[in-house]
RNA sequence: GGCCCCAUCGUCUAGUCAGGUCCAGGACACCAGGUUUUCAUCCUGGUAACGGGGGUUCGAAUCCCCCUGGGGUCACCA
């Protein structure tokens, strides 16, 4: 019994994602089961939108859950309570926390405790100064019967009253790590608005749903004394644990919201930009952002600044890197391999072969560094070499239709055409939001492009004889090209190439600039045949019109 | 700063638990050639690492200690 828990106060992060990723492979091994848990005892930051967020990122990459809350995705219905385990949402379960807080009371485990932020303010500088952790203690000669009675009526936390001797945690990646009692402090475990802090909830709801292992992030290590005290406090059973390594930016920094603000800021700087270049952030608030290192916009703000100024942004969540067009399999394949792997030189599996081989005992024990070039090149590699053409369109559609409206809609109109645009975009594209960059000149009009100037100069009128000269005939060539399909049309220009005594590139190279304005496009068979014949005579005339002059 | 964790190519890592088969293997990136009508592929080759110092041992990337370096954590966030 794993599970994942994720607190719904934004999208789900690749880290956590990853987490998740280990959760259910360690459940799917086992022949368990993998439960979903929303810890959204922060009531001040959590929503329900984020809560369907994180589980439509799941549900794409492929991680369903057995246990948890009755979502459906995609037409996909999700979770259950066949045990009676739940609710799954931690502020459903006040009940079940005040029952626990009661018991711990009873025991003379937990008191209440008044402090004031400025009370506790003022202990954490003087642990600072003195060179020490800061450790909450039960103060001298503290009356709990007085403490009881003053509740009633007045503000205040229950703390857990830390049994004085070392914790020893069992972890399946590190081993055994001791933390020495004067590290232990006695934590809040409810908090004044009566909701029960993570430290409390965690541990009560772990034991009351079964979870026998937890796999989370080595952020959680130092934690752990605190939840195995709190379990022996309660009587409930330990679960295994098994802290994994962290994931960082290839500098070394934390994969943070903040970078796309980061990134977005030099550019403006860059492009000397002084006012705001989109329509979703105001002056006064650009230029506040602009001067201050750490104020952030809002994920959409960031996007569209971005957007306006064509630069992309780092991918940090799973829905950023679901818009950059990765694919869920390459995703789930690259994040497994920070800091997992099968051993040997095995580096390329699916969620199948995670679920069968997955184990904690081959978890890394160091921090690794997120290589985008490399999750990259592995998109690449799958879009290029492991896909089907029509495998590509179906994805690369579904792609469209969510993250570029315009593109869909072409799509939508002709779906023989679309097959044949994935056809000739498929093996030029690393994802699939520059898949749309190969075949592009098809979606503009006949007169709706320029011409590159270096493309016209090599391509149209430099040698002899020069390809403007050999357009006239080619066209009449191709008004004649039956069918108007890729092969027909590649043997036809192939066919007067050869006839003419001319180089292919001869040929090739005036019809790319005169159908695209560039000197790149798809093979010319694809290319043409992506467009009508109409088109491309009303193209090939156009540039011997723009160019005859000149 | 206290406590805790970690340490093999630039990056992800195999090898470490059971020391010799490792003058350290794979992948990404990079460099050099080649194939290709453009682009993208593809092929061949190459550069590149056991953080430092002490031990133990016939023998250490592998075991021990110290140092150095990196990271986590020290909330009424999770």
């Amino acid at each position: 019994m794993t599970r994942f828990a994720p607190s719904p106060t934004g999208h789900l992060h690749i880290g956590g994602a990853r987490t998740a990723l280990f959760c259910w492979a360690a459940a799917r091994r086992a022949g368990g089961t993998f439960l979903l848990r929303i810890e959204d005892t922060d009531r001040k930051r959590s929503s329900f939108d984020a809560v369907r967020g994180i589980v439509e990122d799941l549900a794409w990459l492929g991680i369903g859950w057995d246990e948890g809350p009755e979502l459906g995705v995609d037409g996909v219905e999700l979770g259950g309570d066949p045990r009676g385990v739940g609710p799954f949402f931690q502020s459903d379960r006040g009940d079940l926390y005040d029952a626990k807080f009661a018991e711990l009371i009873e025991k003379g485990l937990a008191y209440p405790a008044f402090d004031t932020p400025e009370e506790l303010g003022a202990m954490r500088k003087a642990a600072e100064a003195a060179k020490r952790s800061f450790v909450y203690r039960q103060p001298e000669g503290y009356d709990l019967a007085a403490a009881l009675e003053r509740a009633k009526t007045e503000s205040h936390v229950l703390r857990f009253k830390m049994p004085a001797e070392p914790v020893t945690v069992h972890d399946e990646v590190l081993g055994e790590v001791t933390f020495p009692y004067e590290e232990l402090d006695d934590l809040v475990i409810r908090k004044a608005d009566g909701m029960p802090t993570y430290h409390f909830a965690v541990v009560v709801d772990d034991a009351l749903m079964g979870v026998t292992d937890v796999l989370r992030g080595q952020e959680h290590l130092n934690n752990t004394p605190k939840h195995v005290a709190l379990q022996r406090a309660l009587g409930l059973p330990a679960p295994r644990y098994a802290h994994m390594p962290l994931i960082f930016n290839v500098d070394g920094t934390k994969m943070s919201k903040r970078d796309k603000d980061k990134t977005a800021k030099k550019a403006v700087k860059d492009a000397k930009l002084e006012s705001s270049p989109a329509e979703s952030v105001d002056g006064d608030e650009f230029t506040k952002w602009l001067k201050d290192k750490t104020r952030q916009l809002t994920r959409e703000q960031v996007g569209d600044v971005a957007k306006a100024l064509d630069v992309a942004l780092p991918e940090i969540d799973v829905e950023d890197f679901r818009a950059a067009g990765y694919l869920p399999e390459v995703v789930v394949n690259f994040i497994a391999l920070l800091g997992w792997n099968p051993g040997g030189d095995v580096e390329r599996f699916d969620a199948a072969f995670l679920a069968e081989n997955f184990g904690t005992d081959r978890i890394g024990k160091s921090n690794s560094k997120f290589d985008r070039e490399k999750l990259l090149a592995f998109n690449a590699d799958t879009i290029q070499h492991q896909m089907s053409d029509e495998d590509f369109a179906d994805q690369w559609y579904e792609w469209a239709r969510r993250f570029d409206e315009r593109l869909a809609a072409w799509a939508q109109c002709d779906r023989k055409r679309w097959a044949l645009a994935a056809k000739a975009a498929r093996p030029r594209t690393k994802t699939l939001s520059d898949a749309s960059g190969a075949i592009a000149f098809a979606i503009e009009p006949d007169d709706g492009f320029g011409y590159d100037e270096k493309a016209v100069k090599k391509g149209l009128l430099k040698g002899e004889p020069n390809g403007l000269s050999v357009l006239p005939d080619i066209r009449a060539v191709l008004e004649m090209t039956e069918p108007w399909e890729p092969e027909a049309i590649e043997k036809a220009i192939h066919g007067f190439a050869e006839a003419r005594e001319l180089g292919l590139g001869k040929v090739a190279a005036p019809l790319r600039v005169a159908l695209t304005g560039t000197a790149v496009s798809p093979p010319l068979g694809e290319s043409l045949a992506l467009l009508t014949r109409e088109s491309v005579l009303a193209r090939i005339d156009r540039c011997i019109d723009a160019h005859t002059e000149a």
